[in-house]
DNA sequence: GGAACGATTGAT
DNA sequence: TCAATCGTTCCT
């Protein structure tokens, strides 16, 4: 595997968010295969980025390839890859991965056995791989960062755009993308 | 200072 | 369909 560059992450936000669709996700021996991610964009409702710049959300508005993780629910992290020109504000939500390596160890994190439950939620692949907020605006392209994204051998699959879920205001929006009949997917529709 | 809410999940 | 559960944001 070979890490991206920097320009792969600097285009705008749904080139990104359809780009990352195959791409790697890397923590010590844990590593998965981006399935499904959700575009963000500035002049949307649905972005926590929509009223401007807070302690929360200032990854969004930093550099681009950095990790945005937030605290929901009361309970849940979820975890987002920083996109198009710093200042901007906009991000790609990672809502499902497909496991590769370290299975056993993200049963373990997980509490289950299911391989298809392991990752197929933007808060399940969090647990999975116990990405918490001490992992919030890292470089992900730096090797010396615990996490990272890479890509592998090109691949080819059929794109599906969707919907976004979960989200109130913005739902009429066409952002959600995942690989086509994936088995790792969240909530198979 | 206080209230309302949420890019979810898992159980009922 | 609904409860769990609390940090963040926004209002007073």
């Amino acid at each position: 595997m070979k890490p991206l560059s920097k320009s792969f992450f600097k285009k705008d936000t749904i080139s990104v968010a359809r780009n990352l669709l195959g791409k790697y996700l890397v923590l010590g021996k844990k590593i998965g295969k981006i399935v499904e991610t959700e575009a963000y964009l500035i002049n949307d409702p649905a972005s926590h980025s929509f009223n401007g710049k807070t302690i929360r959300n200032s990854p969004m508005f930093g550099d681009p390839a950095h990790s945005y993780i937030y605290f929901t629910y009361g309970m849940h992290h979820c975890f987002n890859i920083t996109t198009n020109k710093k200042g901007l504000g906009e991000a790609v939500l990672i809502r499902a991965i497909e496991p590769i390596k370290g299975l056993e160890e993200m049963k373990k994190s997980r509490r289950i056995d299911n391989i298809k439950n392991l990752c197929n939620g933007p808060a399940k692949l969090t647990q999975a791989f116990e990405l918490t907020k001490s992992h919030n605006n890292l470089n992900l392209l730096d090797k010396n960062s615990p996490l990272k994204i890479m890509k592998g051998e090109k691949e080819k699959f059929k794109i599906i755009k969707t919907k976004r879920i979960g989200v109130k205001k913005g739902s009429d929006l066409n952002l959600r993308f995942y690989i086509d009949k994936n088995l790792f997917i969240s909530k198979l529709r």
